[in-house]
DNA sequence: GCGACAG
DNA sequence: ATCTTGTCGC
């Protein structure tokens, strides 16, 4: 697939009674730059957070999200791993493959995987590497400042998840997508 | 036993 | 993730 002209970014926060996870869909429009949609979805929590079962956690409060969008989006990128998880499954992958829809794992820290630092002008890319072989990628988003571990989720492979996470890039550290998903629903916890 | 550990 | 103020830099 080339690089998608219509993406959706997801990310979750918590209520703050703590009972419920709450998630922001986000569908963004790359030719544009604009956010067209924002969905907030809610779900009780039934799981503690746990490294590496994450998806438990916050994929049902992100489906929900989803499920509001008016549109399917060509690619969604998540706030955490695709392939770079010790199961090969992180949350990206997961949703992925729940939805049947290419997804991409944007995550702010290493979850598993060994890799150098990365130069520091935005695009530098080290391989991300796990039981010897690549997994994705620590990629600069922007210049000297730290670096997003990014990896396929599901229908994409690490140079489409980079160049997807870059084509989605407007001069933060975080893709627009998740990064408005963020701002969103932090507004949504009040 | 010790350290690591997405969000 | 969440709890929290000011502070340094573009």
């Amino acid at each position: 697939m080339k690089t998608p002209g219509l993406f959706a970014g997801v990310d979750a926060a918590f209520s703050r009674d703590g009972r419920f996870a709450l998630a922001a869909a986000v569908l963004w429009d790359a030719l544009e730059s604009k956010a067209l949609h924002i969905a907030i979805g809610r779900a009780p929590l039934r799981f503690p957070y746990i490294p590496g079962l994450l998806s438990f956690r916050e994929l049902p409060a992100v489906l929900a999200a989803l499920r509001k969008l008016p549109q399917t989006p060509d690619a969604v990128l998540c706030d955490a791993q695709g392939i770079c998880h010790p199961r090969g499954i992180g949350l990206a992958a997961h949703l992925g493959l729940w939805l049947d829809l290419p997804t991409v794992g944007c995550a702010k820290s290493r979850l598993c995987g060994e890799a150098e630092e990365p130069p520091l002008g935005v695009g530098a890319a080290v391989p991300m590497t796990l039981r010897g072989v690549q997994v994705g990628v620590v990629l600069r988003t922007r210049r000297a400042v730290r670096p997003l571990y990014v990896s396929p989720g599901h229908l994409c492979d690490i140079a489409q998840s980079v160049a997807w996470t870059l084509a989605a890039c407007r001069g933060f550290r975080l893709p627009e997508p998740t990064r408005l998903a963020h701002q969103a629903v932090t507004r949504a916890r009040g």
